[in-house]
RNA sequence: GGCGCGGUAGCCAAGUGGUAAGGCAGAGGUCUGCAAAACCUUUAUUCGUGAGUUCGAUUCUCACCCGCGCCUCCA
């Protein structure tokens, strides 16, 4: 099926297709590892890791670089504020990022690649840079001539031709032949990490890090360029201006902007005291799989709005989901199928995914799988639900699940909730209060169900008597 | 000002030139010893406002109002 992605570049929707003919290569701008992740960085990487899965779901084999930014002015400023070397304070943050990407459910790249790593290739890219002229030094500095590549502003579409070329701009620290133009190589500082290069010691600026990795990695022309909306101007931007400059071919051919999340309506900061990141939500209670649900339940190019309340009605979509997969697992259905309920089921996962190939519209993808939830329900209900069907409707939350894995996350989470309890204690447990129900002493009952619900197990009698539990 | 995203029920949100998906929450009901889960009914005669095009517009055009993001290193 042809799966199309809205391109920023060109502003329309494009199908996607690996460019080698074998691999769909693409590269994520990642975390900058400062601090812990928020909650506004994972929203766009879940959507990448959403599109990804929903690749290799249909069959795409793919190569994917997502970048650790291990040194800048940020990272060299908290570092000294926690009493780190800018290496340490890295490491601390990089094990928590990727800590906070496996509860998450993201799937780690083909390559991560920290921008101290490839020093030395940026080094040699922005010698390629000043030889052809793209470049100049000032100052034991590197810094991009924008006046040198004409095709500066088109991912963006933003006109900086007005900017006066020659005027010479002072600021604070370095001096430029133009505002427009960008660092690509910093003079050291005393206290500074710093690498040799022909301008001497100094270190690399934050756009040529990620156009050296991705060619690096991928080649110098490959297939999908993710990242936050933010980032479209300057650093993309910038991206392919190092990038062309030097090939003189197109650097990627597809770019996927991922939408702002806003908190309350308003960006996140810390001074508006509405800023979260993943551990403060698990701190506070709420489930990894919530957060995920909510963060790919919106589509990829709309704002998000983020509130607890939305994380709440998450959670419980989440919980609608597992219990139906329960449900089905639950055993004591007849052979064969009911043709009925199969045809829906087939109509679902063309819907589904249908949903997912337009673009990653994964409101309506989830539309389809909750009206087959629905449907699936009756038919238990009704006991028209076969063995058959119960086997093609978990094949179909499988495949949602490859996708959102937010069941895979929310069984973890439910394991490590009552982890306590082993199933035999449990079933021991509910014999008991069976027993106790069938004599009619309904205090002794419910005190057992009681006890087992705070243990993170729900209790669920089933009609005609006996009962059955899950963990929450 | 430029570029971009958006304004659909209490909340989240899909969508189409032909008369409003789905989730959550609320109310009532079925089931239950009571629950839980599930199911049923109910909650937008209406899609920011105004005008236009059209047999017909939430969907197209124009204007306006409102929210949000980017505009040199913030996902």
């Amino acid at each position: 099926m042809e799966i199309l992605l809205y391109n920023t570049l060109t502003r329309r929707l494009e199908p996607l297709v690996a460019g080698d003919g074998r691999r769909f290569r693409m590269y994520t701008c990642g975390l900058t590892v400062y601090d812990y992740g928020h909650i506004g960085n994972y929203r766009t990487f879940v959507a990448v890791d959403v599109l990804q899965r929903f690749l290799a779901s249909q069959g795409f084999a793919l190569e994917t670089v997502m970048n650790i930014t291990d040194v800048d002015d940020k990272m060299i400023e908290r570092a000294r504020t926690a009493g780190h070397s800018v290496a340490e304070h890295a490491a601390i943050y990089t094990q928590a990022f990727l800590e906070d990407l496996g509860r998450l459910g993201i799937q780690p790249p083909t390559h991560l690649a920290k921008a101290t790593d490839y020093v030395p290739q940026m080094v040699a890219w922005i010698e390629r840079l000043v030889d052809s002229g793209h470049a100049y030094a000032s100052d034991g500095s590197v810094y991009f001539r924008v006046a040198s590549f004409p095709a500066y502003g088109r991912l963006s579409g933003k006109d900086l031709g007005g900017l006066q070329a020659g005027a010479r701009v002072e600021s604070d620290q370095y001096e430029k032949e133009e505002a427009r133009d960008f660092v690509l190589w910093k003079a050291h500082k005393p206290g500074e990490p710093s690498w040799p290069s022909p301008w001497g010691p100094g270190r690399p600026g934050w756009h040529i890090e990620c156009s050296v990795m991705s060619m690096t990695l991928l080649g110098e022309s490959f297939d999908l360029h993710a990242g936050g909306t933010d980032l479209i101007f300057p650093h993309h931007e910038n991206e392919i201006a190092q990038a062309e400059a030097v090939t003189g071919r197109p650097f990627v051919r597809g770019w996927m902007h991922v939408e702002f999340l806003l908190v309350n309506g308003e960006k996140m900061s810390k001074s508006l005291g509405n800023f979260f990141t993943l551990r403060d939500l698990l701190d506070q209670g709420y489930r990894a799989s919530a957060v995920r649900y909510l963060l790919a339940s919106v589509p990829y190019r709309r704002q998000l709005n983020f509130t607890l309340e939305g994380l709440q009605q998450a959670a419980a979509a989440v919980e609608r989901l597992m219990s139906l997969r329960d449900r089905l697992r639950q055993g004591g259905l007849a052979a064969g199928e009911d043709a009925e309920l199969a045809a829906k089921i087939t109509a679902a996962r063309a819907g589904y995914v249908a949903a997912l190939a337009d673009n990653l519209n994964t409101a309506e993808a989830l539309a389809a799988i909750f009206e087959l939830v629905r449907e699936a329900n009756i038919a238990l209900d009704a006991g028209r639900l076969r063995a058959a069907n119960a086997t093609a409707c978990e094949e179909l939350l499988h495949l949602f699940d490859q996708v959102f894995a937010v069941l895979t996350l929310a069984e973890r989470e439910k394991m490590e909730a009552s982890a306590g309890l082993d199933p035999a204690t449990i079933e021991a447990r509910l014999r008991e209060r069976d027993e106790a129900r069938r004599r009619r002493d309904f205090r002794r009952a419910d005190a057992i169900r009681a006890e087992l619900d705070a243990a993170g197990i729900a209790i669920e009698d089933v009609k005609g008597g006996g009962s059955r539990w899950r963990r929450k």
